[in-house]
DNA sequence: GCGTATTGCGATCGCTGTACCCAAACTAGT
DNA sequence: ACTAGTTTGGGTACAGCGATCGCAATACGC
């Protein structure tokens, strides 16, 4: 009667019916081929035809656990968020959404067209609801109105990802495209404080591991390794948004 | 001798040549007519036939301007990012950097494709050179190595992007389907904290103008408007890179 | 005017997302 | 045990996509 006719969210569908032929494969097997697939081979690699092939099936009968491609791209990217630990609150609420960013941060390394995916469609499943229930149970005791603090879920989300993006410079063959024409605009000519940025470190802007200590400084520092830098950005962004950490200063 | 193989950039090669039929039309005409298209019926309606339809022309002819489609979203994420206008350094490279950054704000909410696409694929054409030039020169006198303005430039752009794309909600229709399923999880059971978070303002996060003060408030208070909450942000993100404000505390 | 280099673009190929249709496989009711 | 009803499996088909090819048209240097 009072429907809005469109389709509302792939959640709110129930994933099988009790009678009628039962279904042979599931949601979450379909989304774990793609998942794969995309992490393997690249994100538009995934087709319809190439997931239901990796699951030795017909295209058409993907469309009975999904209504269209863009369904299976929610899948994927609700089901990459569940692949977070979520502890108790420790009490320090700041610490607690670091540790959350590192995570997403790990996370996204894992699946690099996770990022651009997550930006162009930021979308929440399940797993997404439970990280922001877990942010919001972290935040209890916050004094900050709730508007604020769904900003604050969703910059954690979304500088995790911008980072993560400018980590892995769009991937490696787009990286060496933007290095080139960086060199080729450098010496012809016009932009002198280009030159002194190709002089040093740009070709790789960093790699994963966690060589030196793990995180956060002295205030007035900043940090040499990603993961330090990492967690020294989304401090400032998080006690910006949120005023400054519990206890510290 | 020494070639890459892969297409360098589209930057590196020449527009036109000197010699030979002479072209009918030129990169920045199908690029601002693809803009168009984007800004009026969304990204994915960008195909080459239309984009030549527009131009009234056949779809074979673009590529001769263009080698594929993702050359042209290129030339599309670099054009919209020639719409900064650059004045000279005012001395304080915070107010500048954040005075950038709220015209790429402006500039992201015009496109609302944008801020997905430029995550997803960050290259840099000469408005963006420019851009960065202009951004290290702001910084030109401060004690920081350039890996680290880079990587102040990259979290400029991605921030910006991921904060736009979080108040555009990522287009009415998806925001109306997380809308709808929140409201469905709420219901069926066992997210408390969620219940408060949409008694009160989730459906649209915020609109565009500045009705209040324009930016940046005293420390410790966060503003209420969208605008001045960007500033807000940025600001926190940029001094957390940087160190703090030149002059101020 | 003639060779040479480039563009314009219709025709075409392989691939994509997806609608349609019917056979197969199950449950519920009798 | 049979029938009626409901759902899934998946082959086929279609419109539209990005991209290639080949040829006619159009320019310049000589």
């Amino acid at each position: 009667m009072t429907a809005g006719q469109s389709a509302p969210s792939i959640w709110m569908r129930p994933e099988r019916s009790a009678v009628g032929r039962p279904a042979q494969r599931s949601r979450a097997e379909i989304t774990c081929a793609a998942v794969g697939i995309a992490d393997r081979e690249g994100l538009d690699t995934v087709s319809m035809r190439r997931v239901a092939a990796e699951l030795g099936t017909g295209a058409a009968s993907l469309y009975r656990y999904v209504e269209t491609r863009d369904e299976l791209l929610d899948l994927m990217i609700d089901a990459v968020g569940g692949e977070h630990q979520l502890p108790g609150p420790s009490g320090d609420w700041l610490a607690d959404l670091v540790a959350i960013g590192e995570q997403s941060r790990t996370i996204l390394r894992r699946h690099p067209w996770l990022p651009g995916l997550v930006i162009a469609r930021p979308v929440i499943g399940p797993n997404g609801i439970a990280l922001l229930e877990h942010v919001l149970a972290v935040l209890e005791r916050h004094p900050a109105d709730v508007a604020t603090k769904l900003e604050a879920f969703a910059m954690l989300n979304g500088v995790t990802a911008a980072f993560v993006q400018y980590e892995l410079g769009g991937g490696a063959a787009l990286q060496e495209r933007n290095v080139a024409y960086l060199q080729h605009a450098v010496s012809s000519g016009e932009h002198p404080r280009l030159a002194e940025l190709l002089s040093q470190g740009p070709p790789a802007p960093a790699e994963g591991g966690h060589p030196a200590g793990d995180g956060v400084c002295a205030d007035g520092g900043v940090p040499a390794d990603p993961v330090g830098r990492y967690a020294h950005l989304i401090t400032r962004v998080l006690s910006g948004l949120l005023g400054p950490a519990p206890g510290a200063a």
